[in-house]
Formats: C-alpha cells, sequence, structure tokens
RNA sequence: GGCGACGUGGCCAAGUGGUUAAGGCAGGGGUCUGCAAAACCCCUAUCGGCGGUUCGAUUCCGCCCGUCGCCUCCA
C-alpha cells in the first residue's frame, strides 16, 4: 500500500517517496505571543497524526517545529506590559507545551527559535546578497529581490502581477520592487536587535523558517506543513530564499496545508479576537473529544467550529470507548458464563472484521490520511463489538476465542493509537467542566443503593423520584441485568 | 479586481464515471425493561442550477447562483 499526499504545489495528490532516511518534515509552528487558539490546535494535532502514520508505515522521521520568538506583536505586548519580549515568548512557549501536551501531541524532534538562529539567518542573507538575490540599500534594512527568482509564486499558484497588485511599500522602505520583502529589518528603538553587517536589528518575518529548516535538516526536505494562510506569502517567499541560496530544488518536496478553522464566517485568529484557547476549551472537554473533533473531517476541508459540534464528536467518543469495553468485557467473559445454544461464530466473526478493520484503516489513511473514513470503519467495528458482546458467546473452545478477542482488542488499540487517542476507560470521564463537579461519585452509589432498596420493596414512585432527583442533577441511572449504573447527561 | 475552495439526507460529514452514495447526530418504528434510560435491530438522500463530453456523471468540462478564504499580521 502506497501513501498518497497532497501537495499544495502541484495542487494534486503524489505518491509520497522521502528523499531518504530519515523523513525531513517541517512544520511552521507558533508565534508565541498569546496561548494557542483552536486553530493552531488544529494544525498541530493534524501534523501529530501525519507523523504518526508515518512512523507506522515505516519511517524514521525527524520532525522540526519551530517557534517565532522574535515579532511585532510579541514585542508590542511586552511593551505594554513593561516585560521583555523575550518574557513575553518563554510564558507562552510554555503555553503552548501545556496545550499539546494535554492534547497527546507527541513532541517535536527539535524547536528551532529566530532568537537562536541569528547567526544562520545572517548567513544565508549574506548568500543571497553575493547572488544577486538580495541587496542592502544603506538604509539597515535588507530586501529579497522577488525579480531575481523567476519561479516565483508557483506555490500560491499567483503571477507576477498578481503579486504587483498586492504589493505594499511602507514608508521609510527603499524597495527596488515592491514585491520585494524584508530579510532584515534596521532595528527601531525599544526593540531587540542584534548586530549585523548593516547594522543593529532584526530578522524579517519569513528569512527565520529558511534558516531553521535548513540548520535542523539540510538544504532539501520532504515535508513542509503549516496552515492555509501561509502559503502566502510566508512559504512563497521561504522557496524564493531557500531554492536561491541552495541553488537547489525543490526546498520542500510536499507542501501540506490543512483547511482553516473559522467561527461564524471568519477565520479563528488572535488578531480578530474570536478565539478559543485549547485550555478554555480542555475545561469543558476531555482531549479526546477535541482530537476527534479535529479528525471527524478530512485535514484539509475548511471548518467552522461550533460548540454544538464538540457535543457531536463527544458522542462519537463514546462509540470508541463502548466498542472497547465490549471487546474488554467479552474477553473477560468467563467460559462458565456460556448458555445454552451459544455459538462460536460472531466471535470468530468478530475478530476476522478486526483484521479487516485493520486493512480499511490503512487504506482510508494511505489516501492523504482520511481520518474520518479510517474512524468511521472504527465506529462500525465498534458496534459490531458491542453487539456481539451482548450475545454472551463465549462456551466453545473458550480459550481459542479468547485468543481470538485479545488479537482483536490489540489492532484496535493500535489503530486508535494512531490517531493519537489515550482513551479513558470510561465515556463518564468524557464529561468536564461543572456537569462533571455537580455530585461526587460517593453521593451518587448512595442514591442509588437507596433506590435499590425501594426498588426491591416494589415502591416504584419513590424510586423513580430518586432518578428524577439525579436526572436535574445531570445524572443519568440504567438499569443493567448486574444492578444500575449512572453517567453524566 | 486577481487567485482559490466549497455547495452531498433535518444537522455534521466521507466518497465514487456504471452492482447497496461511508460514518455520526437528530427523528420514526421495534426488541429489552416495573416504568424509563441505555444498548441492539429496521427505516429516512439521486449528490446547488443549466448546458456539454460519454453507452452512462453526483463524480470530468463550461457557465450561472450561493457561501467562504487568501491577496496585509495570521497556524
Amino acid at each position: 500500500m502506497t501513501l498518497r499526499i497532497y501537495n499544495t504545489l502541484s495542487r494534486r495528490k503524489e505518491e509520497f517517496q522521502p528523499l531518504g532516511d530519515p523523513v525531513r518534515f517541517y512544520c511552521c509552528g507558533m508565534t508565541p505571543k498569546f496561548h494557542p487558539h483552536l486553530g493552531h490546535a488544529k494544525l498541530f494535532v493534524t501534523m501529530d497524526v501525519i507523523r504518526r502514520y508515518l512512523g507506522e508505515k515505516g519511517y524514521r522521521v525527524r520532525y522540526v517545529q519551530n517557534f517565532t520568538d522574535v515579532d511585532d506583536k510579541i514585542i508590542a505586548r511586552g511593551l505594554s506590559e513593561g516585560v521583555s519580549a523575550a518574557a513575553v515568548a518563554r510564558r507562552y512557549t510554555d503555553g503552548y507545551f501545556h496545550s499539546m501536551e494535554a492534547l497527546n501531541v507527541q513532541p517535536a524532534d527539535v524547536y528551532p527559535r529566530v532568537s537562536q538562529t541569528i547567526s544562520g539567518i545572517i548567513e544565508m542573507i549574506q548568500g543571497l546578497i553575493a547572488g544577486g538575490n538580495a541587496y542592502a540599500p544603506g538604509n539597515g534594512d535588507v530586501y529579497f529581490r522577488v525579480a531575481s527568482f523567476p519561479s516565483y509564486g508557483k506555490l500560491s499558484h499567483r503571477t507576477a502581477d498578481d503579486v504587483l497588485a498586492g504589493a505594499r511599500v511602507t514608508v521609510g522602505e527603499e524597495k527596488e520592487d515592491p514585491r520585494d520583502f524584508a530579510l532584515w529589518k534596521a532595528a527601531k528603538e525599544d526593540e531587540p536587535s542584534w548586530p549585523s553587517p548593516w547594522g543593529a536589528g532584526r530578522p524579517g518575518w519569513h528569512i527565520e523558517c529558511s534558516a531553521m529548516s535548513r540548520q535542523e535538516l539540510g538544504d532539501q526536505i520532504d515535508i513542509h506543513a503549516g496552515g492555509p494562510d501561509l502559503i502566502f506569502p510566508h512559504h512563497e517567499n521561504e522557496i524564493a530564499q531557500s531554492e536561491s541560496f541552495t541553488h537547489k530544488e525543490p526546498f520542500a518536496r510536499y507542501w501540506v496545508h490543512i483547511g482553516q478553522l473559522n467561527v461564524g464566517s471568519e477565520k479563528m485568529a488572535h488578531s480578530l479576537n474570536n478565539f478559543t484557547t485549547v485550555l478554555e476549551t480542555l475545561e469543558r472537554h476531555h482531549p479526546v473529544v477535541l482530537r476527534l473533533y479535529y479528525l471527524s473531517q478530512h485535514y484539509r476541508t475548511p471548518v467552522t467550529y461550533t460548540d454544538e459540534s464538540l457535543v457531536l464528536a463527544r458522542k462519537q467518543a463514546e462509540h470508541l470507548i463502548e466498542g472497547r469495553s465490549a471487546l474488554a468485557s467479552l474477553i473477560a467473559q468467563p467460559a462458565q458464563d456460556a448458555v445454552k445454544g451459544s455459538s462460536p461464530a460472531p466471535v470468530r466473526e468478530l475478530a476476522s472484521m478486526a483484521s479487516d478493520l485493520s486493512l480499511r484503516f490503512f487504506e482510508a489513511m494511505d489516501d492523504d490520511f482520511n481520518t474520518a473514513l479510517a474512524l468511521s470503519r472504527l465506529y462500525v467495528f465498534s458496534r459490531e463489538a458491542v453487539r456481539v458482546s451482548q450475545m454472551r458467546p463465549i462456551g466453545h473452545d473458550p480459550q481459542a476465542q479468547h485468543e481470538a478477542l485479545r488479537l482483536a482488542l490489540t489492532t484496535f488499540d493500535h489503530l486508535v493509537s494512531i490517531l493519537g487517542f489515550d482513551l479513558p476507560r470510561s465515556s463518564v470521564e468524557l464529561v468536564r467542566g461543572e456537569r462533571a463537579l455537580a455530585l461526587d461519585a460517593a453521593t451518587i452509589e448512595a442514591a442509588i443503593a437507596r433506590r435499590a432498596e425501594l426498588r426491591r420493596q416494589r415502591k416504584w414512585s419513590e424510586a423513580d423520584a430518586i432518578r428524577e432527583q439525579l436526572l436535574t442533577q445531570g445524572i443519568v441511572l440504567e438499569d443493567g441485568s448486574h444492578g444500575t449504573t449512572w453517567r453524566r447527561a
């Protein structure tokens, strides 16, 4: 089975053929100016799954994700709060790690930072000037000469005229061409700066990724990923800088961009002040729910975030958890529980369904990481596991059946882990926030015990009153054959 | 204005040139239950509109309508 990945550069799905071992994978990370919001997390969870899946396909992966810790807004925030820009960056870099750890996102192999890559950036700018691809007009700035790079626009698929139409020159800039962009910016008062051959200053927005990518992964890489809003100008400019500097093409073989996360009719962004942070979302929802929300659509599909969509995701998460516990309960079912007329056929079929599930899961993931389809196959299997678990089928050759079921469970757990899920044992844990705090388990258990006694006495209306009382507090009672269980509504 | 994406059942959302268009939610019917809940079973779509290509299109092409994004900081 071959993996196919959609490449923004060719606008097609292409068979994945890395340059070598390990796979060189760079993702444009955060500008740590505030806590990551749900749009950021969509990117990083997606990359986490891609990375895990590449590993699953047998590739070793070197995954690099940067922090753009030198930035106008970080500087502005530091000034307004009376702390250094570095302190702001540090605070929200930590915030990033907290959020991602909660979401079970595997850490990158390395997290380069602009502030620690200055010499590499200067070296690259010098090379670009020497090659005629950049110029220093003498005002302390250095600009990239877009006209020197004929294939400029190939990633975002726009022509020189297109770019020109949208280009702007700010007062004080001395560009030869409005399309040119800054590689180095002369220092202003109150701003952090570094010495350079062009005077004190700091890097422009795009050069840092070219430099960090090169520093950590070499001149050419396999996968370069990021948010859709980076295609132009950021990634376009990275290509221009890197390919001009190294004279190697392509800079990145596969350009991967996710679909944007929108709120209402606009994208979720710090600058639009319409964002929800990961941390506040996790106060109300289990991390599995948020991850499942992201993976329920294809990663390239733009999605509109609503609170209800997370409620939907929670219900889907319950299916996975219930399917898994059904399987576990079958394995725990002792042979003497067998009832007359039970048949081994359902277990046999379930076991063979598990191996088929595996094939279909990989088939879906091989097609540009179709997690939505892969998940649907897990749901179908889960439902079947629940169905079979209700049959009490163990009894004929229990050892062989248990073995088959254990294998099925291993398969299921493995597939779920490829998607990065750390499933809780019980769906009760999926509910968080106020509703989870309303009543503690001991109180609920005590009420259940009182109600059980009333039921024994066939005092139905009194027993029902207890149930209804709990329901008003968000607790649902379910009377099963082995007693009463509860869950949060 | 330029570039691009999307429009699939009540809602969310996969997918395909031709046997039954995944899956989830909600809804209806049923089994089970003291009642209920849960679970399980069954049921609910011809794919925005108009043309074209084709033996055949929801899937390819064109136009139209609608929604949205990028073109400026942005994951």
